[in-house]
DNA sequence: GCAGAGTGCTTGCTATAGCAAGCACTCCAG
DNA sequence: CTGGAGTGCTTGCTATAGCAAGCACTCTGC
């Protein structure tokens, strides 16, 4: 999807059901949806909820987070790291817990833009964070 | 979060608004909901839209993900890998940086021997640490 | 005691999501 | 030509999300 990451969920939505060959009434029955109303979310008219979304995902076989993304409701995260998915799974933390790790966490990968950073540098670096 | 995955998401969101220690207006305040609408949704009269939750995440000051997964609208997304090892093996990161995290993720698991704390604490928490 | 602050909930309303019924059109076979 | 199948859209309706106004309660200070 070339362009903004947030477009309009209706044209995203008509792209994608073109690109299947599919017709509007195909995909709503496959979707689950009433085909008026398909045509009334394609054409920017209706705002669909995450719960039609997520039908007319299955309706078109991609997943339902594409839609999401596109109708501005989740972030567009590039796969998880390996940290990320480990901190956001693990039971023994608090929801809040978690989103201070992944915001230091954050922030260190940030730093290193660069390049991760000689060991001389990360000294001082443990330093202010541990104070 | 022991349990099912997909619980009631209202029960959720009071167990969080509970654990920050703060009243059902002023969450409702921080999220820009109606304090009623909020106490709707926390007795499950009520099925909040994707964008309510978003904005309750954010009062909450956790990831509109973990709401939306206890609204069975997202998927909850295993991670095999353990923190520990995760963060020691991300190459994004410096040595020392890894331990910054890995000695945080360790007084977090600390102070949630008795069980999953009120994000108050964690609040502090980051506090140092930025700094 | 009363007033004020804070708490969570009730109630009635508006806006709109989502649907069913059906229209207007195109295309093709008999 | 007509009828049928398929297409996308119009229209009017119902259910409900989300809100504002306000109630009933608790607690505290004077």
């Amino acid at each position: 999807m070339a362009g903004s990451k947030v477009g309009s969920i209706g044209e995203y939505i008509r792209d994608q059901r073109q690109r299947a060959k599919i017709s509007l009434r195909q995909l709503a029955d496959a979707a689950g949806v009433s085909n008026p109303y398909l045509s009334q979310i394609e054409r920017g008219l209706r705002k669909p909820s995450a719960e039609i979304l997520q039908q007319i995902a299955k309706g078109l076989r991609i997943s339902a987070e594409a839609l999401y993304v596109q109708a501005g409701i989740l972030e567009d995260r590039k796969a998880d790291t390996d940290v990320q998915a480990a901190i956001r799974a693990d039971l023994s933390l608090s929801e809040r817990q978690k989103q201070v790790l992944l915001d230091i966490y954050e922030s260190f990968r940030k730093e290193n833009e660069g390049g991760v950073p000689a060991p001389a540098d990360a000294n001082d670096e443990r330093k202010e964070a541990v104070e």
